[in-house]
DNA sequence: AAGGATATCTGACTAGTGTCAGGAATTATC
DNA sequence: GATAATTCCTGACACTAGTCAGATATCCTT
C-alpha cells in the first residue's frame, strides 16, 4: 500500500474535522474570520501587527474585523505606548467569556473524540508525533523556573525513562537532585523546548564554585531527530557564557548511548569520574571560550 | 500536562496545515468549492445525491458548482439510469488531467511532510490511528478478490504478524494456503474493511463440501479496539448465509488469546482439532440459522 | 527639519459561499 | 390513476472574504 495513499487518507479526516470544528466556532454567531481574530487576541497575540502576520490577514480586513469585535463590547483597542503607529488589542471582560466559550466548544469536541478511543494514551502520542512534525523549527527555546508545572512535567518523563532504560531502574532520591535555586538566575538557569505551548524538551544548566553542571537534558519521542537536542545544548551554553560561567561538566550513563555520543558530537571531551552519585558511569567536560 | 492542551496544539498544527493545502488547491484558478465537487467526483463519489451528502452542500449550490465544472469542460452529467430523479456526474479527460494535478499537489505536501521526518514509518502509523479515530463509524465492509492489490496488502501484514507472535514464527507456504477460487463467489468470499479507501482489515469465508472455513481474519492495529472485529464476523457470517453454507468452521492459535477470547464471545463452539495444519492448536464452529 | 518607511484605517469593489422559495420531472404510495 | 414525496435545477438574495488605492499619523534616518 502506498505510503500516500495512507498520508490522502488522514489529510481527509483532519480536513473534515477542522470543518466541523469551524462550523461549531459558526454557532456562536459570528463569522469565522473575527472568530479567528478573537481566539487570537485571546491566546495572547495582542499587538495588531503580530495579529495580522499570524493569521495572515490583509490589514484593511483586519481593521475592520478589529472594528466589529469592538462593536460588540469584546475587546478594547489601545495604541501602544511604545510605538504610536501601532496599536494593541486585548479582551473585555464580556471577551473573555466568550473566548472562554470558543474553548470550551473546541475542548467538548477535543474529549469527545478522546473519549471514544479505546486507547487514548495511543492518540495523544500520535498527535503529538503528527503536532511536532507539522510544526518543526517553530520550537522556541524559553527560560523557565525548574518548578514551574510544565518543567515537572518535563521532568517525570526524564526520571520515567531513565527508570525503564537503567537496568537496575531508576529512583530519583537516590541521585542527586539540584537544588531549585542552582538552576534558577544568577547561579544557574532551566531551558524548556515549547512547540505552540506543548513542553517537548527541557535542559538544566547548574550553577557551581569550580564549574557548572549541565543537567537533566530530555527530548520527548515525539520531537526526536529534528535536531532539537543541538539546539537545547547551544542555549545551554550561550546561557553558561552569559551567566560567567565557562568551565561544564555533565555526567551520562552508557545506557542511553545516543546521549554519550551526542556530547562527543558537540565537542564535549571525557574524563574521569567527578563524583559519586550511582547512576552515571560516563564523564564529561567543556570549556567554553569567552 | 493537560491532555486536551495535547489536542488543541494538535489542531492547531493541523488546521494550518489544512489551510495551506488550500490555498495551494486555490492556485489552480478554481475556487475551493468547485475544486472539492471535482475531487470528490474524482474519487469515485459520482452521483449527484450522494456528492451532495459528502460535502454537505446545499441542493442549489451544488447544481451550480456543477453547472461551472460542466462549462470547463470537466465533468459530464447524465441521468442516472436507473431512477430519472437522479444524475451522475463523470469526469472527462480533461476533468481526469484536472483531478490528477490535485492528487499531485496533495501528494507533493504528503512527500514534502514525510521526507524531513526522521521515522517516517512511526509517523504513517500516527497518522493511520487518528485518521481511524476520526473517521471510525465510516468503515465500509466490501467484497473484494482475494488477488486484489489491497486484499495482499491486508493478507502481509496478516502474515508479518503471525511471524512476530508466534514463537517459531510463521511461513504461510507451509499452512494450508486457501486457493483464491475457494473464496470467490458462489463457493466463498473475500471481505475488505475500507475506511476511506484505505483497507485496515479483512476476513475470508472458504467454501467447502462438508463446511465452509473462515479464514484470515486480521484488523489493523490502528483500527482495533473500535468493534470492527464484531462488523466483520457479522458480514461474514450474512455472507455466508447468503451462499447456503450454515456450517461454519476456523482454526486459530493460544498465541492469539484475543481472537480466542473473540470467538467464545461471538457465539462460536469450541471443537477438536479438524485438520492437520501445522500451526493451530485451537478449532471452533459455529452452526448458522437458514 | 525633511524625506522615506511603517502601521493603521477607510472606502470601493469583486468573487465566493450559503440560504431560501419555488418549479419541473420522475418515482413511490395508496 | 390521483396524490405525495424525491431529486435536481433556477433565480434572487445576503453575507463573508479578500484586494486595492489612498489618507493619516507616527517613527526613523540623515
Amino acid at each position: 500500500m502506498d505510503a500516500l495513499a495512507h498520508i490522502r487518507r488522514f489529510n481527509r479526516a483532519v480536513t473534515r474535522q477542522v470543518g466541523a470544528l469551524n462550523s461549531s466556532f459558526l454557532d456562536r454567531g459570528r463569522p469565522l474570520g473575527s472568530a479567528r481574530v478573537l481566539n487570537a487576541i485571546g491566546r495572547g497575540q495582542g499587538d495588531v501587527a503580530k495579529l495580522r502576520q499570524v493569521l495572515a490577514l490583509d490589514s484593511g480586513l483586519m481593521s475592520r474585523l478589529l472594528r466589529g469585535l469592538e462593536a460588540e463590547g469584546l475587546i478594547v483597542v489601545e495604541d501602544d505606548p511604545e510605538d504610536g503607529r501601532r496599536r494593541i488589542a486585548r479582551l473585555t471582560e464580556a471577551g473573555q467569556a466568550e473566548f472562554a466559550e470558543y474553548e470550551r466548544l473546541s475542548d467538548a469536541q477535543a474529549a469527545d473524540i478522546l473519549s471514544r478511543h479505546p486507547d487514548q494514551s495511543a492518540l495523544l502520542t500520535a498527535m503529538d508525533l503528527i503536532a511536532t512534525a507539522l510544526t518543526r523549527g517553530e520550537i522556541e527555546i524559553v527560560p523557565c523556573d525548574p518548578l514551574d508545572p510544565r518543567a515537572r512535567d518535563c521532568l517525570q518523563n526524564y526520571y520515567a525513562e531513565l527508570a525503564a532504560r537503567f537496568e537496575g531502574g531508576f529512583d530519583v532520591n537516590l541521585s542527586k537532585d539540584p537544588e531549585a535555586d542552582d538552576m534558577r538566575p544568577p547561579r544557574g538557569t532551566f531551558l524548556l523546548a515549547v512547540s505552540d505551548g506543548v513542553p517537548v524538551g527541557c535542559a538544566a544548566l547548574k550553577g557551581g564554585a569550580d564549574y557548572a553542571e549541565v543537567k537533566r537534558v530530555w527530548i520527548a519521542p515525539a520531537a526526536r531527530g529534528l535536531g532539537l537536542a543541538r539546539k537545547l545544548m547551544e542555549a545551554i551554553e550561550a546561557a553558561a557564557r552569559d551567566l560567567g560561567q565557562l568551565h561544564l561538566r555533565l555526567d551520562t550513563n552508557s545506557a542511553l548511548p545516543e546521549a554519550v555520543a551526542m556530547y562527543h558530537r558537540f565537542g564535549w571531551d571525557e574524563i574521569d569520574r567527578f563524583n559519586d552519585d550511582p547512576y552515571p558511569d560516563r564523564f564529561f567536560e567543556k570549556r567554553l571560550r569567552p
